[in-house]
DNA sequence: GATGCGCCCTAATATAATTAGGACAATATC
DNA sequence: GATATTGTCCTAATTATATTAGGGCGCATC
């Protein structure tokens, strides 16, 4: 009855704290530095992949090495009746690498990837007859995505 | 004296999208999806890394597995002369998961992590004599983070 | 005080990564 | 126009790692 299943304990979180700085840590590695044999570790990661703990490994891309020298930060308010379509739009829209549904006036708040103020254009172009938007060109990231603190849990 | 080297060529860019969807594939095995020897492969991994345009590999981790039931994003204007402080502020609350320096009124567009409404007011209390913030709960991801399209170069 | 469950271990086996040495084509050099 | 040079790739041998199989131990349950 209890979550007992859905607990993570102190050998988890070192663990994810591990491999958020580099997922490629062997097991051996892991293990040693847990205090655990390898089969052990490779059966708690199977276990936190399985929960959704763990959602992805995964590489993080520079999008300068690929062109994408612009970003921007855009909210999204569709037109009455739009929103559905406009959701649909972005989804689409490849540039679009992250979108977020949110309480208040705008709708929607997204992170859009351009190779050129160009493209920018164009791609607002597209939604522009669906919804309002205004856009913030990103200047500098203090803070490049990285997970809540691992730190103790609360429950 | 040209740009040689910084470029990917479809071999490298089959490579990272193979490793953006599982950054575990074994080299064995994209050598085999890509057509190369498993030595081949690593070295062209060694220098994408080298180059930086793999940043890191990594684990992506479910915030509610943590705790972290809550997601907002934070508008930041920082009060005159006190830009340099909030940022600091900012970089040092570990829930802050993103921040990006925008152009326009607002000065920061920050990513907050919480596990409840209360500790989402305790962050911003801790900045209200700093800045005027202006808060949006996110209701739903319809896209969660992703790279900008791995497909065809410009340059 | 037996039974089952969760979690861990070691040792053996299977699989993958790395290293070493060299082929080959394209490009620059004399 | 022959000859280094560079970059990229290969195979085969070696080393390192992951996985599997089998079992121990503590703890809660009945």
């Amino acid at each position: 009855m209890s979550e007992k299943n859905e607990m993570l304990d102190d050998l988890d979180r070192s663990l994810l704290e591990l491999l958020v700085r580099d997922a490629r840590t062997s097991l051996k590695d892991l293990a040693a530095q847990v205090g655990l044999s390898s089969p052990s570790v490779s059966e708690r990661l199977r276990r936190l992949e399985e929960r959704g703990v763990i959602r992805a490994f995964t590489v993080e891309i520079d999008p300068l090495a690929l062109g994408y020298t612009l970003q921007a930060i855009v909210r999204i308010k569709p037109l009455p009746g739009k929103l559905h379509i406009v959701q649909k739009l972005i989804e689409e829209i490849a540039e679009f690498g992250e979108c977020d549904k949110v309480t208040g006036d705008d709708c929607f708040i997204a992170r859009l990837f351009v190779r050129s103020i160009g493209d920018l254009d164009g791609i607002l172009d597209r939604i522009a007859d669906k919804a309002e938007t205004s856009t913030a060109i990103i200047k500098a990231q203090p803070i490049r995505r990285r997970p809540p603190p691992l730190g103790a849990q609360s429950e």
